[in-house]
RNA sequence: GGGUCGUUAGCUCAGCCGGUAGAGCAGCUGGCUUUUAACCAGUUGGUCGAUGGUUCGAAUCCAUCACGACCCA
């Protein structure tokens, strides 16, 4: 990959030949052009003469200049067919040794798929009713040296696609659609924060002490300063502390990283939304989630109902809203209501649906272990789950009625997390000391556990508003919208291990 | 980390009762002035993922490894 010179190992006879002919373009001249503007898109000569009929089209005399990729060529004799693609979508060129004289009809006779041309011409239909310039003068833009994938099998190789996601967008339409639809998706949301009176910032992403969830950190390293740095795993302690100072309501939509496995669900980085409000708590941003869930796939989809990977769900609908409690009842009939506070009942039920169990957990933790094993892949309806324990939520505030969880929420899909929200501790002694227990469990060999940051306990001290936060992972958010199985499908360039 | 499947021509794949590699597309040569999987004729192209083993003989059987996909953790 790094090698100054490739070895020519994957030179073969169709790229040898294909050189063959980008010699003679640099032995005749500027093999890449750069002087021809095109004034007209694909797309624009569809939509304004596609359903013209042949004989209204017969006497155009408008040239349009397009240029884009040739994806096929179909060469009759001394008259030729080929199909232009560009940034809008595709065209029919009509190419004729009688309209463009020998030598430049000879370039196209001679060009090949994947090579890009400007051309210029007027519209017309052909027999079979195709739309088509008529070209009256044709330049080879750009000789591709590589072959395109095979032209109705296409390009299927999930790995190819990944890898080389440039050919994947020239041969599968239909990937641009869904990153059109990812950037859409981001603006709808940046614009719907906006008109609330939400703030957009950056904060870091290379942090000293990384923060604000429980995950592994990359590790790098500061060459100047002579220390590591992390990168960050959530933006959460930036974002309050910029409420301690002032920004009531605020947002970021950037990057996170954790240093876990890759998955369907999971890259290495990642994007997420958080976003933070002063004197607000964590059922109203529920509310908030719910509306901005709904109104983005009626944006972005036109629809509040779409069907992912074959099951119908409708966003138009009132989400569900459960307690943890509540829900694990619901999927686990036999287990006694009465009895979810016991640690050791937690235990043995914990330990029967195959989750972790461990002499350092406590009831809450339990809890969660039963819930994240026969529950979460259940959650198929839009649905909240609040109530979460305590002991799973480093950050998040404790209820005022039970202090054994916190005033806090998780937003399922699909069977798949996609937000987590709660009104915040701004207790600074509260979130020192479970700092501490953080510390302790990352001294106990867990490594996900969190650090002790002291300048935020110092921030807490200053004053943090009554204030509730949420995160939203667009990733998956936007796998959904787009019914993509996989979270590459929705990431240009996924994490892939090193090429063999 | 575990399970399943896969890796053969540039692309998509077949061949897998062990007998020395095949198709379509792409490429090359020729023909063809309304094709659209264009067509017709001819033709080139392969360390069969890697290493080791079994065998007279391995793309094919066995083992290990690498890479990938999916499922599970």
């Amino acid at each position: 990959m790094s090698q100054p010179e490739q070895p020519q190992q994957d030179e073969n006879y169709v790229i040898a030949a294909r050189r063959e002919k980008l010699d003679k373009l640099r032995a005749a001249g500027n093999a890449y052009p750069n002087g021809f503007r095109r004034d007209t898109l694909a797309d624009y000569l569809q939509g304004v003469y596609g359903a013209h009929s042949a004989e209204s089209l017969e006497g155009e005399t408008t040239p349009f200049r397009i240029a884009g990729r040739l994806m096929a060529k179909r060469v009759m004799g001394k008259a030729s067919f080929g199909t232009l693609q560009d940034m809008s979508g595709r065209i029919q060129i009509f190419v004729q040794q009688a309209a463009l004289g020998e030598a430049a009809y000879n370039v196209f006779k001679t060009a090949d798929v994947g090579d890009i041309f400007g051309a210029v011409g007027t519209v017309m239909k052909t027999k079979t009713g195709e739309l088509s310039l008529r070209v009256t003068q044709l330049e080879l833009l750009v000789k591709g040296i590589r072959p395109l994938p095979e032209k109705w099998a296409g390009l299927t190789d999930t790995e190819v696609r990944y890898r080389q996601r440039y050919l994947d967008l020239i041969v599968n339409p239909d990937v641009k659609k869904v990153f059109d639809k990812r950037g859409q998706s981001i603006r709808f949301i940046r614009n719907f924060l906006d008109t609330l009176g939400f703030s957009e910032v950056e904060t870091p992403m290379m942090q000293a002490i990384p923060g604000g969830a429980t995950a592994k950190p990359f590790i790098t390293h500061h060459n100047a300063l002579d220390r590591d740095l992390y990168l960050r795993i959530a933006p959460e302690l930036y974002l309050k502390r910029l409420v301690v100072g002032g920004f009531e309501k605020v947002y970021e939509i950037n990057r996170n990283f954790r240093n876990e496995g890759l998955s369907t669900r999971h890259n290495p980085e990642f994007t997420m939304l958080e976003f933070y409000q002063a004197y607000a708590d964590y059922r109203e941003l529920m509310d908030l989630i719910e509306n901005l869930l709904r109104d983005l796939a009626l944006a972005v989809n036109g629809s509040g109902k779409l069907t992912y990977q074959g099951r119908e769900y409708d966003l138009e609908q009132p989400f569900n809203r459960w307690t943890m409690k509540e829900a694990v009842q619901r999927f686990n009939p036999a287990i006694d209501a009465a009895r979810l506070d016991e640690r050791g009942y937690l235990a043995d039920w914990a330990k029967k649906v195959g989750g972790d169990v461990k002499p350092a957990y406590g009831a809450g933790k339990l809890l969660t272990e039963i819930f994240e094993k026969t529950v979460e892949a259940n959650l198929l309806d839009p649905t909240f789950i609040t109530e979460y324990p305590t002991e799973v939520s480093p950050l998040a505030r404790r209820n005022d009625a039970n202090p054994e969880v916190t005033d806090r929420f998780e937003f399922f899909v699909g069977g798949r997390e996609v937000a987590n929200g709660f009104s915040e501790l701004n207790d600074p002694d509260d979130q020192a000391a479970r700092f501490k227990a953080q510390v302790s469990a990352k001294e106990g060999g867990d490594d996900e556990a969190m650090h002790f940051d002291a300048d935020y306990i110092r921030a807490l001290e200053y004053g943090l508003p009554p204030t509730a936060g949420a995160g939203i992972g667009i990733d998956r958010l936007v796998m959904f919208l787009t019914d993509s199985p996989s979270i590459r499908d929705v990431l240009l360039f996924p994490q892939m291990r090193p090429e063999a």
